[in-house]
DNA sequence: AATCGTATTATGGCGTACCAGATACTGTAG
DNA sequence: CTACAGTATCTGGTACGCCATAATACGATT
């Protein structure tokens, strides 16, 4: 029997341990805000506020704490990780150069297919704005995104991103809600995908730089704005 | 009483937990080849090992598969990953793409401090190589690109980099006992230096990058000669 | 003898109970 | 009102036990 075969009648499993599941569930809660940063997460609350043990708890923090959404005080516990400002930028630095790289590869490849796939994404982004649906926004930003990186086979380069991305993520929420990104967002995605259409690797690299650095700016001025009134 | 002085008689404590001490020993055995690529990491045999219990042991393997140093096969545990070299290529481009934007802000930056921090880096990887001392090579190379990085404030994605850098560390050691490389390499860092004191941002973002893809070629070099025999 | 089913073993997943040490809180005595 | 002692809280860590699953060995049946 052939190996794709047998796969393709291969029984699908949940095959998700209880500890992926808490896992997830604490990430989601975190990132949507359930636990604002700073506040404190007591292990056996956690238990019992997931129904599992402490020892899928714990295991959970340490993968967080690992992705950088909790850190942990000594002798005090894990907290929900503060962002600071300065740290939000770093970020949107790194995925501005490995965004950027992406960007150059689709457009050195020359692919229809990319380029197709991209503008997908990219009327969905439209689409969802339009219907003021922030949520799909997200994750059709998040598709645009994984087809630049994937179709160019750089899933590492994604999975750095995707670390990253999870700790600015309630930023991203807010900024994808500012006045006028609505238009100027979809805007410079579509000027990402042109320079690829034209094969303008280095076009491509500085389109996609000047996203995210747009994106920076609005995050910072939000961030800023809301630190003294806390 | 004041706080700095309450600081300063502040009795030094490890400070370690059990599970980071572990989690250090484990990384260390599985980078320097204690702990082969493909190798089971079975609990209750690292328990004995290390002499905790298995609630460390399994915190220290969710952490290290999160780092990507441990992979975990569903219904069979955890295995050291294996470390294909498509990976490895995409691990040294991410490295070049971000040593080369912090190469490029040290440029920017103008500061006779860095240029003599990363000379000094330079000048003991240069004696390391004399005197035929790799670690010690390896732990110098390590502190140039620190200061690269921390010199310009860019902790987050020098972050990245380590992380991204344990998963190729074995290569690491590989390539730098390749023939000649202690000649090219620390020419090729001289070069991202002199870059930087001239002040030139783009050569010295295009010398970190010819680095690393050196780097990444011997790797491949390596890597493929060693797979056949395998 | 070949094959099929079953018992055993190894191992991970998960839960519970317990203890030690640090910290925060609280109430009482002076 | 302050100082101090006692107490509650919480994490770090350990030990042990149970269950599910996968692989393997073994034995029975045809």
């Amino acid at each position: 029997m052939s190996g794709a075969l047998k796969d393709a009648i291969r029984v699908e499993r949940p095959a998700k341990t209880l500890r992926e599941l808490a896992l997830d569930k604490v990430r989601e809660a975190i990132v949507n805000g359930y636990f604002r940063p700073g506040d404190r997460l007591v292990e056996r609350d956690l238990c019992a506020q997931l129904g599992v043990s402490r020892t899928v708890v714990r295991e959970v923090l340490r993968h967080l704490e690992s992705e950088g959404l909790v850190a942990n005080l000594p002798n005090k516990g894990p907290i929900v990780a503060q962002l600071d400002i300065d740290e939000a930028k770093q970020i949107y630095e790194i995925r501005g150069a490995l965004e950027g790289m992406a960007a150059r590869l689709c457009a050195e490849r020359r692919s229809p297919e990319i380029v197709a796939a991209l503008e997908e994404s990219l009327a969905g982004i439209r689409n969802s704005y339009r219907d003021n649906d922030m949520a799909a926004v997200l994750t059709n930003t998040s598709s645009f995104y994984h087809t630049l990186f994937t179709m160019v086979d750089r899933n590492v380069a994604w999975g750095v991103v995707n670390l990253l991305t999870v700790r600015i993520n309630h930023l991203r929420s807010m900024t994808i809600k500012t006045e006028r990104r609505g238009i100027e967002g979809p805007l410079q995605m579509s000027k990402i995908v042109d320079a690829i259409r034209r094969g303008d690797g280095e076009g491509a690299y500085q389109a996609a730089m000047d996203h995210v650095a747009a994106a920076s700016a609005i995050a910072e001025a939000v961030l800023s704005a809301k630190k003294p009134a806390d």
